[in-house]
DNA sequence: TTCCGGTGTC
DNA sequence: GACACCGGAA
């Protein structure tokens, strides 16, 4: 069997799996409009689908288009994000909102150089919104995919941080050269990624393209082997202070929208290291400072 | 305790 | 190209 011929085996096997194994999310199957689309990838780029539902069912209610996101205040966002983590992708998000509103007539632009000039879209959500949203023939390159088709298609482990040119290449060219064909392409691969295909343990006795997996054949080497990243502490961290007072604020009764200094201050010891996060939670847009040293959410 | 990730920034 | 950003799963 030759490449191609292994390669189009791949995608049916795929397409199969995917008929009768694809979640059954909310902004699937064309149940939304392309700006849910965006919401949704948003919020699944830190955090697990299964989680994410209901906050983007909640959103969504709250914010069906990029108009109304950009009216909504500051503080609603910032509680509505609750604890999907990286606020500041909220802020991002109706800033984005309020780009499409304004540059596009609330309408989601269709090209990837519109797309990722829009505020906290970069390059795998802009593809992600073009093949998912908008049928396009499109490239996707997350890390589920880039392990993917690492293993299946070159037998080996994908490492280290960013993409390099040959997995770009590679990825570009298995992608079926129909379009349609290439959207339930990218979606089966990301999603047997995300549920068969893991980082760590890989069920490949359920995989639907064992029989040509290259990595499997070759006993699997360098399974799980550490990524090369950097890795983040976590405790005692600014990381953590910022989310304890931005929780604090998001906790507040009905009616009170000011974090009294007492109460700033009975949140974490290290005083110094606790305005340092306040300041920078301020610089960063998520809480305002006031005169008395109470913070709240920017209204 | 360790690990995970897309974007923006420097 | 390194690093910060979050919270939860493993």
């Amino acid at each position: 069997m030759n490449d191609l011929q292994r390669n189009e085996s791949v995608r049916r096997k795929l397409a199969a799996w995917w008929d009768t194994n694809a979640r059954d999310l909310p902004w699937r199957f064309g149940r939304t409009t392309p700006w849910g689309v965006l919401v949704s990838e948003v919020m699944s780029q830190q955090t697990q689908m299964s989680r994410v539902v209901p906050y983007w069912e909640t959103w969504m209610r709250a914010w069906p288009d990029a108009a109304a996101l950009a009216d909504a205040t500051t503080a609603e966002v910032i509680t509505a994000w609750g604890r999907l983590g990286y606020p500041r992708r909220a802020l991002r998000l109706q800033d984005c909102a309020r780009a499409v509103r304004d540059r596009y007539a609330d309408e989601l632009p269709r090209t990837y150089d519109e797309l990722t000039g829009l505020p906290g879209i970069g390059d795998y959500t802009a593809s992600a919104v073009l093949s998912f949203a908008f049928g396009e023939r499109i490239a996707v390159i997350d890390t589920n995919i880039r392990r993917v088709l690492s293993r299946v298609f070159l037998g080996e482990e994908s490492l280290g941080g960013s993409a390099k040119p040959a997995e770009r290449e590679l990825v570009n060219r298995v992608l079926p050269a129909d379009a349609a064909r290439s959207v339930t392409w990218n979606q089966s691969v990301m999603e047997l990624g995300a549920t068969v295909c893991t980082a760590k343990r890989p069920l490949c006795d359920v995989c639907p393209v064992a029989e040509h997996c290259a990595f499997l054949a070759a006993g699997r080497p360098g399974l799980g082997e550490r990524r090369t990243r950097p890795r983040q502490r976590f405790a005692g961290t600014d990381r953590q202070v910022r989310g304890i007072v931005l929780d604090a604020l998001r906790g507040l009764p009905d009616g009170q929208s000011v974090l009294e200094r007492s109460r700033i201050e009975s949140l974490w010891a290290d005083h110094v290291q606790l305005d340092q996060c306040i300041a920078s939670l301020d610089e960063d847009g998520l809480i305002d400072m006031l005169p008395d040293g109470g913070v709240r959410l920017p209204q």
